[in-house]
DNA sequence: GCTGATCCTGACCGATTGGTCAAATCAAGT
DNA sequence: ACTTGATTTGACCAATCGGTCAGGATCAGC
């Protein structure tokens, strides 16, 4: 058995090319996947984009489905560290605008994973309800327990933590999804002025 | 000249007939288009939802591009009135919490036409640009003039009013646009937790 | 500079796309 | 019943779709 690598099998120590390759592939494909979502999208769109020739892009991802399910999972895998991030020893409702800042942050730094995102849950969530189910829910039922718990001890204002996640994803992922229209209703780079209104904002809801 | 229609011209009275076929259509496509996009969407599913075929469909919307401007067109004209509504004479407070209720109304009763819009924004709006610039744009302007006299004379918390109402846009439209995710990480008609939940975070905000 | 594996593409395939057209059907006067 | 216009559709079209395939480039190791 050859020295362990980070493709579990098959694989020889995969060449530096292939893997430079797949990342154009999926750079383009990120573009056009989180405009037109997974059905308005065509290989040869992405080929083009990518600069390379459609049956070159299947060469390296069997199919466009392929192309689609990578790029989702690898979002997927970054999606959730935000939440796990929240620290249950650590100050209620600094953690909470930590976890703000950081879900803003992400937003603000992969807009196009947060619009696959949106498309993919606009759609109906048909390729995600599983991350959805066995990803997501038990972690959100446990921050809504951590939550709970900070708002018995009455270290947080009473407010429904179901509703106060989503209220936090609405906001954060609002700057990447809508980023179209913000440009247009209200020009300028109104990152910090977002920053600062969530900020604001729940601090005043959420200090006891 | 015939006495006055509700079509301006060419129309002597557009049969009831016609105009049920119509709404057929654009409720069919509303469903198709609010799922998928424009690209995503083909004129074939649209027709066999509507439950006819589809050059029966092109015999009443010349093309795609007419029944997609169709919907938008007939959603736009909606879009805008809950802004209006705010009354430059009224208490800020209530004002704004009365468009937060107006707007989460909206997404909570044309949710498919929220996503239609959703999409359209996601893909970079470029069906909508003249309407986010010639419509949306100078009226929210209006409105940011309106909030920053009402902070001026200390009726309301000072905040940005810019962010105030993309704030507001993204809490309402969250639970329409991502009505899948919500039901898989929290099932259950959350329609009024949501209200309660805006009213909180916004009065708690806005209260000087 | 030969060889074998990897990489890349033009040409092509059947299916699907938005849209056309001629002919069939329907509804309503007369 | 007959005519007229509005409605509906099967058959079809060129273009595009996702995907295949045979063969040409390109590269590393010798």
């Amino acid at each position: 058995m050859p020295a362990a690598e980070d493709q579990p099998a098959a694989s020889p120590a995969r060449s530096a090319r292939r893997q430079q390759t797949e990342s154009a592939i999926l750079e383009a494909a990120l573009d056009v996947f989180a405009m037109h979502g997974f059905r308005g999208t065509t290989l040869d769109q992405i080929a083009e984009r990518a600069g390379m020739s459609k049956p070159n892009l299947l060469y390296y991802f069997p199919s466009k489905e392929d192309v689609h399910a990578r790029l989702l999972g690898d979002l997927l895998d970054h999606w959730l560290a935000p939440l796990r991030g929240i620290d249950p020893g650590g100050e209620p409702v600094e953690e909470i605008l930590r976890y703000v800042r950081r879900k803003l942050a992400m937003s603000h730094d992969y807009p196009r994973e947060s619009r696959l995102f949106a498309g993919e849950i606009i759609a109906g969530a048909p390729r995600i309800s599983g991350f959805l189910t066995d990803g997501l829910r038990p972690l959100v039922d446990e921050t809504v327990a951590l939550i709970q718990g900070w708002i018995a001890q009455g270290r947080l204002a009473a407010v429904d933590p179901v509703q106060l996640l989503f209220s936090i994803w609405a906001l954060t992922q609002h700057h990447a999804d809508f980023a179209a229209q913000i440009e247009i209703v209200a020009p300028g780079d109104r990152a910090g002025d977002a920053g600062a209104f969530l900020d604001q904002m729940y601090r005043r809801l959420l200090t006891p």
